[in-house]
DNA sequence: GAGCGTCACTATGTATACACTGGATGCGGA
DNA sequence: TCCGCATCCAGTGTATACATAGTGACGCTC
């Protein structure tokens, strides 16, 4: 594996899972003695976390850590809602039948029980995304979809998923898969639409308790707007 | 003006003209020495542009412009519609009205007679994504077009567009600035469906004669499977 | 004491040198 | 003549050295 590609994949779990909080300045030098490789793959790496929006250079001299706020959760799934439904919709003319009628079934009987099985739901719910993605079969669906799902780690972080919503969120998956599997387009856009709309309600709403209640733990960059993803 | 941006610009100009054609071997040390930068800046170059999807790495030693058949535009218009139908939706919802009143008049009045008055047209319609941009003001749905519309370059070049279908294309572009100026996001949103049902048609149909009635200019790869866009 | 200008340092941007891998070519043997 | 192996080379991946610009601090002047 080539150095650039560790040191990419090493930052963006860093980012993804808060160990590289927003707001966190990323030094060249400094990034790349910390990672163990030279200054240019590190910096092939911070292009292409730019490019992703992850990161941004908020002057030409210092490159951050970009965070999110409600607003751009709200913008997010803008988009999300946009391609998902389209990709719902093409998934179920055309899916495969018996691919999709199986990730319902494991949606029917999902148990959220333990810890191990949230992990399991998770897991299902990659699987799930992987297979709306194989069925629709279009590269530049799947390459918007992945830019947005590297966003969407980072607000799932912020938001804690209640058992009742977790609960909710399995049947509505399990509505889209049928929908897929059952060939309706209009139903699985539909069904997709609704399952994003509570998702986002849930997030929003999740977000807005922890901010009121406890302090905030981002420091605010002491001048200028907050950075923007530039998404090269 | 950077080295690494001056390369960038440069090959995508080439690409998007077709002065480099799909297939096109990009060496490193080639083109670092043609555009007179080193190969530091030209690397950074074609990761930007292998992001973008415009050049992909056909093996591990050699870079090659990407190419557009008609499934490609197929898929690029999936993923424009969904796109796009949101951001004049959205847009109807937030727009300012006198801006977009003032592009339904210019619509309108556009005049196709001369190059120049289509050279214009080409410029209005630019104005026009870019008031959609600004209404809208999602910055992950202005990223995710951006990428589908430097696809749209290359794709424009490949077909004619005949009088008839310009004249008609600036009508749906009028009926769909009223519907955003008048807030109306459904038509707004329909009319978006059916110009880019009725654009995607006529390049098809476009290619489709083309490439019944000319000879393939594009020497095909001598093996393997023609390039995808890794999209990074 | 405050404000502005200058100088130095640090971090980025670029160039180049080195390392390594993958492929092609040529030679030898069957 | 054809196949297989070894060697050479071309080109990428990485490290480092050099150029340059921006920032911060210090000192001078008003």
């Amino acid at each position: 594996m080539r150095a650039s590609d560790r040191a990419y994949a090493t930052l963006l779990d860093e980012i993804q899972s808060g160990t590289l909080g927003p707001g966190t300045v990323l030094g060249e030098v400094e990034q790349a003695a910390r990672l163990g490789v030279s200054r240019t793959p590190l910096r092939e790496a911070l292009g292409r976390l730019a490019s992703d929006g992850l990161v941004a250079q908020q002057s030409a001299r210092v490159t951050v850590v970009t965070g999110v706020d409600a607003d751009d959760i709200r913008e997010l799934f803008e988009v999300r809602r946009a391609l998902e439904e389209s990709a719902a919709g093409l998934a179920a003319a055309r899916g495969d039948v018996l691919v999709f009628s199986a990730l319902a079934e494991e949606f029917a009987h999902a148990s959220l029980r333990a810890e191990q099985g949230r992990a399991d739901y998770y897991a299902l719910i990659q699987r799930f995304d992987a297979a709306i993605d194989a069925s629709v079969g279009n590269d530049y669906l799947t390459s918007a979809l992945r830019t947005i799902r590297t966003h969407l780690v980072r607000v799932r972080r912020l938001a804690r998923d209640k058992p009742a919503r977790l609960a909710a969120s399995v049947e509505e998956h399990r509505l889209i898969a049928s929908a897929i599997a059952a060939g309706d387009a209009e139903l699985a856009a539909h069904a997709t639409h609704v399952h994003l709309h509570n998702a986002l309600a849930n997030i929003l709403e999740s977000i807005d308790a922890s901010s009121s209640s406890e302090t905030v733990t981002v420091p605010e960059p002491v001048e200028g707007p907050r950075p923007r993803k530039a998404h090269a």
